[in-house]
DNA sequence: TTCATATATATGATATTTCGCATGTGAAAG
DNA sequence: CTTTCACATGCGAAATATCATATATATGAA
């Protein structure tokens, strides 16, 4: 059961908003994604990652080299419409990552 | 214009949450209700209305010795869908409150 | 004017979050 | 089995948020 307080805190912080808007319009991205989207250090990224999947907002899955991340299927469906919903509304919020990650020729999602 | 990040981060702490909510469902609400409600300080509640009101998440209107908050008429709409969603679907977590809010006689609005 | 009620704010103490940096781990390539 | 790449985590320092207490303001009643 997730608490409604939790859930926001958890997008209360720049990095992980953007990244969870990032993955909830990609389906999936890795770690790495993230790193180039957001221009971050590659431990500030991971953390963040670590905070959403301790709260079950996201899960993860190592395919070879790389973690994926995507919104965690057990997801209440009202904190899946709340991040739909801020995805869809707030494109300028995220303009600058989403073209560094269509920049971004390493990973492909 | 509204920040997402702004916005979340005014979701994620108990009392503001709580007051949004709250507000969210019954149109308006003073000082007086929502200290009640949540069994808090005055002073305790009014900063934290004072914070929702500085970000333009409520707007407040006096009429006699009360104050009456209310969202605030220029919110995006996805900010208020989000308040909305979550307010319809998380009962559990304003059950307390609801029921120390309707326990009120005080005020009624 | 004085008092009581409702609400707002200032302030310093405390708690919580975030950060950078160093280091640890796990998979795959050589 | 060592190295490399992608990622995770431990830790102390720094920044931020929250709190309780005291005080200020505004309104209406006496």
């Amino acid at each position: 059961m997730l608490s409604p307080l939790i859930f926001f805190k958890c997008l209360a912080e720049d990095t992980r908003l953007k990244s969870l808007l990032l993955i909830s319009l990609h389906k999936e991205l890795c770690v790495c994604d993230l790193q180039s989207a957001l221009q971050l250090s590659q431990p500030k990224v991971s953390r963040h990652l670590a905070d959403l999947r301790k709260c079950n907002l996201l899960s993860d899955e190592r395919r070879g080299k790389w973690v994926y991340y995507r919104l965690h299927p057990e997801l209440p469906a009202w904190a899946q419409e709340v991040i739909a919903t801020a995805a869809r509304h707030n494109s300028e919020f995220l303009a600058d990552c989403q073209q560094q990650l269509t920049a971004c020729s390493s990973c492909e999602s």
